[in-house]
DNA sequence: GCAGTTCTGCACCGATCGGTACCAAAGTGC
DNA sequence: GCACTTTGGTACCGATCGGTGCAGAACTGC
């Protein structure tokens, strides 16, 4: 992923290559996607592969990554809304447009990149793991501070409501990728926050 | 799986081999569990197996329905329960016990066994998917009889109400497979259900 | 004993796995 | 032009994949 100025330039984009890595990482898992399956979808040898970006392993955090800026995005942009509640409301709607978008595969990633593997994938299932983990702590960081403002109420415990979300939104990634729609989906965001705070 | 009084008698229990089997899907998913994997842990070779339970393919089917007679028993008593509400909550605590047992994988066999899949693993995950697509029409069946009987509201939607109720359980399998405890997700399980109905 | 049947262990099949050596092609600075 | 650097395609590496052929062991019925 390098550049240099010197030397032979490369001929494809790396951003549009890893889009295309992105995409058959989330169809068919960290253990599902081979080498063969990703340079075809890419469009690139297995060399220009390895030289860009380093090995399957990185192939796939970077997948993750790039995945995180974009069908992902809307962790961090619900994360920034006004009050507790309506973090939850936009994490959960977003969650359940991002995992049934049209051209994409259904469901997350981050769940189905590798929830369960064998000895090759435990690497990416543990990274996985500790990606949605991050994310669950980063809800729980602002609803200690919706705490803090008194948006919750005191005796609240941020953690318990960050799962509590963070659990649905994995639940619905499992939906989507049994086929449920965005609008199923929705309903089943608006049930679960129909009680606000959930704990 | 067949028994025959005649030729050399059977060196193996093929439900203990089998139970052994299902772990292996379980821990490491059908695409991660080598068939050496699975003739390790079951004890017997690759012959015994594939003339005992047909291939790979069958033997995943099979280990799913010992799954489900065994850790996943489960489903089917919170199904008995007397009334919807009791359904949902036996369902989701059996959710929250089941898939945190101490001495067995984390999470739930059907959703981790396959969510994505390359091609060699793409029947396993829509077996799964029709599984758990099964497991949500008997709870929807459930809450159609209760509406019928006057326990639930005539207005409700049997359906949305079981959607509602596999995706906190789709999220708990979810959330085990991460590491949370028994208690953590009995405490996201009451909270889910904490007004009823919930749609 | 014998014939018939079934199970087991091992070696082996072609295919595919992730990863790499090699080398010509294509660019840079001078 | 030249020396140097990097890319891309092909062919290949050992290992492992799911699945099978074969020979002999272990049983039944007679």
């Amino acid at each position: 992923m390098r550049t240099s100025s010197i030397g032979r330039p490369r001929e494809f984009d790396p951003e549009v290559a890893l889009e295309k890595a992105m995409v058959v990482f989330w169809a068919q898992g960290y253990e599902g996607a081979s080498l063969t399956d990703l340079t075809e979808a890419m469009g690139i040898s297995r060399k220009s592969l390895y030289a860009a970006y380093g090995n399957k392993e990185e192939l796939f955090r970077k997948a993750l990554k790039h995945y995180e800026q974009g069908p992902g995005a809307y962790v961090a942009e619900a994360l920034r809304a006004p009050t507790a509640r309506e973090v939850a409301m936009s994490f959960l709607a977003g969650a359940a447009r991002a995992n049934t978008l049209p051209a994409l595969p259904a469901g997350c990633l981050g769940v189905q990149g590798a929830l369960a593997a064998g000895d090759t994938g435990r690497t990416a299932r543990d990274f996985l793991a500790e990606w949605r983990a991050r994310g669950q702590a980063l809800l729980g960081d602002r609803f200690r501070q919706a705490v803090a403002e008194g948006d919750l109420p005191a005796g609240a415990d941020p953690e318990k409501i960050a799962r509590y979300v963070m659990t649905i939104a994995n639940g619905v990634a499992v939906q989507a990728a049994g086929g449920a729609t965005c609008e199923d989906l929705q309903q089943v965001a608006d049930a679960a926050l129909r009680n606000w705070p959930p704990a």
